[in-house]
DNA sequence: GTCTATATGTTGATAGAC
DNA sequence: GTCTATCAACATATAGAC
């Protein structure tokens, strides 16, 4: 996993598509998240980043401003297309079964990652598992806020699912639940790109689904005694 | 929770006890533990770090000889306690019941950092708190270098423990749950630091044992269909 | 759009005085 | 044990040529 980008990439012919525009911006987003993964964003320097895209750090700075801005366009590109698969989902259950249960509501926010990762190489999905994790706990301020701005609508979205698949539930209950059930999923994400778990990704998934299906409402009483 | 530790600390007559050592290594370490928590191991330097401790550079060097074994004696420093009182609540249980169940187990490996915390000022339980989702996550070397040295033996015995309890499962899927279990705990630290919970510790703990035992217990089958 | 060259600051660590 | 002074290496960012 380590040393994934140390070579520096020479740009080639190919790079530059035969009716499009320069992909000197998607290379430098591909290579910002490498490095992310690899070391967060505090431990990841500009020259490493650019050095693996093939151009120079102003060319980088040129195209996004700074690194703070680089980063965020990375992370955001991975994101968001999961957030609005979730939306999607839970959009498609609740046209279906106007009050989806539990197991319904975690699937949906469980499942997209992983769906994500099936369309992906190898090497991708590694990434990915370590980028999410590593988004949920980079320490970097910009980074906290990327959590804020991307989780802020799928958090309340998603609690607001559990209060209507558990009636009897305090919200703020709810909002710990699912927060809680992140934490599961990070772990998941991180294990699986550490090579801890030796499941498929299938199993995983439904592992997953079982844990927190089964945790949510055994804790979601007022009072657990 | 940011900017705690900006001012430099100035020595003062009572910062050496009548007759006892220095206990600038101390300074160093609080500090370190609290620069660690608010930026992470690459994001902190050892400039801000000696500053706060009112130390200079060449100080801190002296007595740790590197930012690396700085940062792992502060993190021992924290963890092995807690270790230790996981363990001893394991034997506890171990010796009055011979086969815990897996709400005493997990409650076993949840409770230690609750005690802590409760033991400790407001200040010392939001910086805890930082500190052991930051260690789970820092994606630096040495951080998971000390991740893998401390958790190791812990993994072990309480997959052990878990097998125990529920003798059908998989060994594998064992320490699959303990591991997911673990980000349940880091979730809910992170949650309670960053005022996410308005809940009472006792609550919080409760709730988590809960979720997690429930969870455990619908995952532990060996095909979750 | 991308480069080279450079400005300007910070880093971790050490040498040597006291 | 602790300091000041200093090091080489590295950081992010920009200016200006092409």
């Amino acid at each position: 996993m380590r040393d994934l980008a140390t070579a520096r990439r020479e740009p080639q012919p190919s790079d530059r598509p035969p009716g499009g525009a320069s992909d000197t911006k998607a290379r430098l987003l591909d290579a910002a998240e490498l490095f992310f993964a690899e070391r967060g964003f505090d431990g990841m320097s500009m020259r490493a980043v650019t050095n693996a895209a093939g151009v120079s750090v102003s060319a980088a700075n040129y195209h996004f401003g700074s690194k703070l801005a680089l980063m965020g366009a990375a992370l955001r590109r991975r994101v968001e297309p999961i957030n609005r698969r979730r939306f999607e989902l839970l959009d498609g259950l609740e046209a279906e079964a106007s009050v989806p249960n539990v197991e319904q509501v975690l699937d949906a926010f469980y499942r997209p990652p992983f769906e994500q990762a099936a369309e992906s190489t190898e090497a991708q999905r590694t990434l990915m598992r370590t980028v999410a994790a590593r988004l949920w706990h980079d320490p970097a301020e910009m980074v906290a806020a990327i959590r804020v701005e991307l989780f802020g609508e799928v958090s309340e979205r998603f609690s607001v699912a559990l209060v209507n698949a558990m009636p009897e539930i305090e919200p703020a209950r709810a909002r710990m639940l699912l927060q809680l059930s992140v934490g599961l999923l990070i772990q998941t994400l991180n294990g699986e790109a550490a090579s801890f778990f030796s499941t498929d990704a299938d199993t995983l998934r439904a592992v997953l689904v079982r844990y927190a299906t089964a945790g949510v409402i055994a804790a979601a009483q007022e009072d657990p005694s």
